[in-house]
RNA sequence: UCCCCGAUAGCUCAGCUGGUAGAGCGGGUGACUGUUAAUCACCAUGUCCGUGGUUCGAGUCCACGUCGGGGAGCCA
């Protein structure tokens, strides 16, 4: 198949496989590199072939007088996104974004793409979603999932350096946390029905009367009929929960957490967040602690301040979670909102009772609320009270009661959204880009 | 659930007060030894979302429907 202009008869070894990414390791030498036509130019006498294997993207340059005639002739009719191996040398040129290219000594098609429905053009976005399953594939899809990537191992490394046990939440659960409407419901054999997990947390503060420092992280699922940006009904989300810790080293956690994803990321990813996804990141680098901490009653006053009427006892939707984060150039913590405003294990703060000793941090840009967590109700007697006055069954509550009943202690925690974190650090419009395949009220495929 | 917007070539879109459709990308053919969304020339391509209606005549106007997008509400 190979026609090679190497003698038959003494075989040549095939040169090593690279990798595009290690591909400076390589310099001077000759390489395979296996993957895909991501795209082409031609000049006579010579194609460009930009070749992606997944790790990255390197121009290989084919000469008319370096291959045989006829694979010259057949390179330049490969169609975009077949995959091919090329094999060549590794030179550096100042020319090449990347800084090397590869110089063509032989080119091979795996296979033939035909009519590849993703063009170097725009697409709208509706289209792209249709085709998550390609659109993947492009270079700022590329960037987004490498950036998802680490931000999930940033999360894992913060928690595991700093003591925490992983306990995973289960899926299924019996009852929701607060009414039974937002929930996915699941037929379950002869037990009735079950529902989809909308957070892990009430497992976590068992876990962390065990281990005393843990965290969950998987999908957690919202049956919400909404249609915005922030929105998806299948996301990841990373839960905390300490034994002995009170809101304000909650609020610190928080802080030192963040900074920990942002440092990683801009470490790892600041160039092509810079340069494949045109976003700012000079915005990231004041990411540092401390961050500014308002109570809801000043976060009221800021937002009539700032021209946008509010009145105690108001949520904060979008808008003013904007308004408010706009004001800083780093994240912002919201914390001690109406009682009424927040769910039922709150602890109530004694200075206030009021209001819930919770917590939000607030992204900046415009980004939202990437963090929501708070001090959680420790006494037995109060915490049954809440659970009556919100209508909800008892006896689903009751092993969590325990928790109050043998051997109870002060302690927090809190849930950050991987979607909107990767979305304000990428500086996407929207969080469906964020997850590889997104999974809105709208739309379940691909 | 509510409000706003949209649907024309494979894709992105243009198409004015109604007169039977067009540009770029992608594809094909050819030119070019340094292109970076390469360029240049030529070629092919349409249930104008659907159903009614108004009209001599509807991609265009009207009604209803379908699908999609944006936002609000909702959302620890």
């Amino acid at each position: 198949m190979s026609l090679s202009r190497s003698a038959p008869i003494e075989r040549r070894m095939p040169p090593p496989v690279a990798r595009i990414s290690q591909i400076s390791k390589y310099e001077g030498q000759e390489v395979e590199l296996r993957g895909w036509l991501y795209g082409k130019r031609s000049s006579g006498k010579l194609h460009f072939l930009q070749v992606r294997d997944g790790s990255g993207v390197i121009q290989a340059v084919v000469f008319k007088n370096e291959v045989p005639t006829e694979m010259f002739a057949r390179a330049d009719h490969i169609l975009q996104e077949s995959s091919i191996v090329v094999r060549g040398t590794v030179r550096a040129d100042k020319r090449s974004p990347l800084g090397f290219e590869l110089g063509v000594n032989h080119v091979e098609v795996v296979h033939e793409a035909k009519d590849y429905p993703i063009t170097p053009k725009e697409h709208g976005v509706a289209y792209l979603m249709e085709k998550r399953h390609l659109w993947l594939r492009s270079a700022r899809q590329n960037v987004i999932l490498r950036v998802r990537h680490t931000v999930e191992k940033a999360i894992r490394d913060f928690f595991d350096e700093d003591g925490f046990t992983l306990v995973d939440a289960p899926i299924f659960t019996p009852a929701a946390c607060e009414g039974t409407s937002t929930l996915f419901e699941v037929p379950y054999f002869d037990l009735g029905k079950a529902y989809l997990t909308q957070s892990g947390q009430l497992y976590m503060e068992a876990a962390a009367m065990a281990l005393g420092k843990v965290y969950c992280f998987g999908p957690t699922f919202r049956a919400e009929k909404s249609k915005t940006r922030r929105h998806l009904t299948e996301f990841w989300m990373v839960e905390p929960e300490v034994a002995f810790m009170d809101l304000e080293e909650d609020m610190t956690l928080a802080e030192r957490f963040i900074c920990s994803i942002v440092q990683r990321v801009l470490d790892k990813h600041e160039r092509e967040i810079r340069e494949v996804l045109e976003r700012d990141t000079s915005k990231l680098q004041t990411v540092k602690p401390p961050f500014p901490r308002m109570t809801y009653g000043e976060a009221i006053e800021r937002l009539n301040k700032a021209g946008h009427p509010s009145k105690w006892g108001d949520d904060f939707g979008g808008d003013e979670e904007t308004v408010l984060a706009s004001q800083f150039d780093r994240p912002v913590i919201v914390h001690r909102y109406p009682a009424d405003l927040k769910a039922f294990y709150f602890k109530r703060d004694p200075a206030d009772p009021r209001v819930a000793l919770g917590m939000d941090v607030l992204a900046p840009e415009g980004f939202g609320e990437i963090i929501g967590g708070g001090q959680r109700e420790d006494d037995f007697d109060a915490l049954l009270g809440r659970i009556e006055e919100h209508k909800l069954p008892v006896e689903a509550f009751e092993w969590y009661l325990d928790l109050r009943k043998y051997g109870s202690v002060p302690h927090a925690g809190f849930g950050l959204g991987v979607e909107r974190t990767v979305s304000w650090l990428c500086g996407l419009h929207h969080v469906r880009e964020t997850i590889p395949f997104a999974r809105m009220m709208e739309r379940i495929t691909p």
